[in-house]
DNA sequence: ACTATACTGAACCATATGGCTCAGTATAGT
DNA sequence: ACTATACTGAGCCATATGGTTCAGTATAGT
């Protein structure tokens, strides 16, 4: 699990901006230069180049060079381990409120069965 | 779509820390205090109190103050709407790959007919 | 040869991030 | 009342981010 860690924040950082998600998708319709990629998002060369520069640090996207022209596509990762991330910890969370559920209903059986349940004790006193 | 736009880059950054997604698991196991996490994660109690207040924007830890103590648990969001994102992601991966594949298919079939393709044209003018 | 295009690199700017310390405040326990 | 605990807020620091402009370099097209 550990080894993952630096690859998910690279990638997580990568995701959390909307333009270069966006060019991800883009891409995902075909191949796009820099100046193409640029014109889309209403952004300089320059700009558009960072984003594209930290898309490929996480290997999101593959570019190449074909004369004076930058050709970028989409990269071979399918983003799998984060995926995998994201189930794993839906799971814990489905996990955690089944818990929580199962206590909350002791709460109300205790409850029903008693009239002055733990929880409004600790009420009370606040 | 693009309603969803703020969230996920909100979300995508909290998680692109491993210390806050340590922190998830950690309250997945159960609630803890602020100085609990520190001590956990080998940080000061502020440095961890910034922490949690990332996660608490995005929405993914709750917390409350009893007494002294500021208890954190995990918040009500399941991460849906990035799982969904990074699903729609692959399905697009996998459609952009299935028509290279289909590419690559029409190239090797015209080399077998051919002898001298496209792509090698290319590569030796380089 | 000349000109337009496509990118690249350096430098700047404002703001955010990930950490820290230090000086508080509020509450718990005795 | 006193002391220890748990947090809180301000402020510092170094670095990163998201954008820009401007001055190049390299290549394409005529």
């Amino acid at each position: 699990m550990a080894q993952y860690s630096r690859r998910l924040d690279i990638t997580f950082a990568a995701l959390s901006d909307s333009t270069r998600r966006g060019v991800l998708v883009q891409l995902g319709r075909g191949d796009a230069s820099i100046t193409k990629l640029a014109e889309l998002f209403h952004m300089s060369l320059t700009g558009m180049k960072k984003h594209v520069g930290i898309l490929e640090d996480a290997r999101l996207v593959k570019t190449e060079k074909r004369g004076r022209v930058r050709t970028c596509e989409l990269g071979l990762r399918r983003l799998d381990i984060e995926t995998a991330w994201l189930e794993n910890y839906r799971e814990l969370w489905d996990k955690r409120f089944d818990a929580l559920e199962v206590l909350v209903q002791e709460l109300k059986q205790r409850g029903a069965a008693n009239k002055t349940p733990n929880k409004c004790r600790t009420k009370v006193r606040a």
